[in-house]
DNA sequence: CATAGCATTTGTCCAATACAAAACGTCGTT
DNA sequence: AACGACGTTTTGTATTGGACAAATGCTATG
């Protein structure tokens, strides 16, 4: 806030490049929006080039968020801020944001990791989480904070009421303290199936697959995680190479829902069939659309149903 | 290899925006190339849309990493795949690959390492690192393993030596281990900077910034990581917020050069004066072109030099 | 009340052009 | 032989305007 008005002065202004970048909508999306709703509306630099004043770009982030919510172009990407915030503060929208199951069950104290995350305290939040997961447990830490925090976390920020830098300081934080945790799991069991673990190029959260990896390793499955943003085609080399049997993936809302079905519709295609395809995440056309031969679990919990169908269906 | 055999029968084609996703070219450059070089030159579709066979995006990927090594399109593009693997075997080019310094010094079975990432055996490999970094301590560790172990999996990556999942899992490795014992450092010391850790949007890659902050954290700085791919903008709210007094980002081969100064210098202007940018990668371009008021560290072992600096500049 | 069909919305693709910045190469000088 | 200035070529990105398929919303009908 100090930072911006003490600059004000000296109006900043943003190519349509840096704009793509910090917005995440693409050039030919910006140009038609400009032709279509007359917003935004940029000036032009001396060579006659798109240049956005910073009021737009930080407006063009709040649509961007509302987008991802599940409202419609037309309907308010020519709003006014002013309408736009209020739109915000409703919240809720046709998102259900995972059912209540998460949040009611037994919350221990998520206003506090919260409130941790808003002083800026890295090393408090992380000693607070270290804590909780020592006295939980790997698995109820997961299912019981991590989850139902990271639901939390979302909806804050997608209402503007938790900035950008603070959900990637959280992440970061949680990061630290599940990786810790997995590093000191025992060995995998037998029966159990090998789980390659990734995203692809477009989805930039690795939380998700984090917290995957850790149920996943809990029961005694064999996991390899290729992190995010993986190709598609590598992914399939990367199975191949690792006799992989369940190959895992996450999206998030961010990701471009017609990239995720066509992303799992080539990694179906590619993959040998009897490597299964198991998606997860918060990505609302997981549910609206389904994949020929991709199996959708709905949320965490679901990971212990699918090793066990797993295991009837391919019994050693 | 045998995925792949086994399904050139049916051929495999990828639209504009999976080349795009897959290979980092924009779609700009893709059809200006196939304009200027008759490279590359995909088949049309139902409705005449480009579609990419999978040779030609396979080419194409090879093509994007000489062209991050420093070869320019104009001679390779329309280059006959024959002619670009010997270029890529020529390995060297006028990339310095870091002074030989860093290869030199007490290599402690770097061919180890590699050996087993070939294997794709993650838990070995995990262990492995683990043993090392216990016998030799975290700051020898970044410095004389992971820091030249970095370099022989980049340029192995570069000549095609190495798939792109090898890496993915090397890395995933790396963090596990580097994570870990950066969880167990003691608390900051006094007469060190606040030091902010992230890469801007376009830089995927986190290894450069976790060696950092291992190095930072040893000296007893007080660090906040971001993680990657922090919009700018927000980069400055978090030094804002967390009243850092650096701002450390780190770019690879792989962000287009002129994003790196864009973003460097779109950085200097919105911070204020007193907080220092410090810089460090293997982005040839930071040698290259210079930013006013950034500093540009040249490897690892700079950042204790830097940070002597700093206090002599700013004694508390 | 549900569903099939129609209308609208919306992102991406295409084409051809233009241009500034960067890289290259050459020439002249110290 | 090394270095610096200058002209030339290369190259990625920006521009406009149009077209269209797929997805979504709405409506009329059974």
């Amino acid at each position: 806030m100090q930072v911006q008005t003490s600059f004000t002065a000296r109006p900043i202004m943003m190519s349509i490049s840096a704009v793509e970048r910090d917005t995440g909508l693409s050039k030919d999306t910006l140009r038609i929006w400009e032709r279509r709703y007359g917003f935004p509306l940029p000036d032009r630099d001396a060579m006659g080039e798109r240049s956005y004043p910073f009021e737009q770009v930080e407006r063009l982030r709040t649509i961007k968020r509302l987008l991802d919510a599940g409202h419609r172009p037309g309907r308010i990407v020519a709003m006014a801020p002013s309408d736009l915030e209020l739109l915000s503060n409703a919240s809720g929208l046709r998102e259900p944001t995972r059912p209540p199951e998460a949040q009611a069950r037994s919350a221990p104290d998520l206003g506090g990791f919260m409130a941790t995350i808003r002083l800026h305290d890295v090393e408090l939040l992380r000693d607070m989480m270290a804590r909780t997961l020592a006295r939980m447990g790997l698995g109820r830490f997961v299912l019981d904070v991590v989850a139902p925090l990271n639901a939390q976390v979302g909806e804050a920020w997608m209402q503007g009421r938790l900035e950008v830098f603070e959900e990637h300081l959280y992440t970061e934080s949680v990061q630290v303290v599940l990786r810790n945790a997995l590093h000191h799991l025992p060995a995998a069991g037998v029966g159990r199936p090998r789980v390659l673990l990734g995203t692809v190029p477009g989805e930039p959260h690795g939380l998700g697959l984090l917290m995957a990896e850790a149920i996943l390793a809990l029961e005694g499955c064999r996991c390899a995680s290729l992190g995010v943003q993986t190709p598609v085609w590598d992914i399939i080399r990367a199975a191949a190479a690792l006799r992989s049997e369940v190959v895992a993936l996450s999206y998030t809302g961010c990701t471009n829902p017609h990239q995720v079905t066509e992303g799992l519709t080539e990694l179906r295609a590619k993959l040998p069939a009897h490597v299964e395809i198991w998606v997860g995440g918060s990505a609302p056309v997981l549910q609206r659309r389904a994949v020929e031969g991709v199996q959708v679990l709905a949320g965490l919990s679901d990971i212990t149903a699918a090793l066990t169908a797993w295991h009837d269906r391919d019994p050693v």
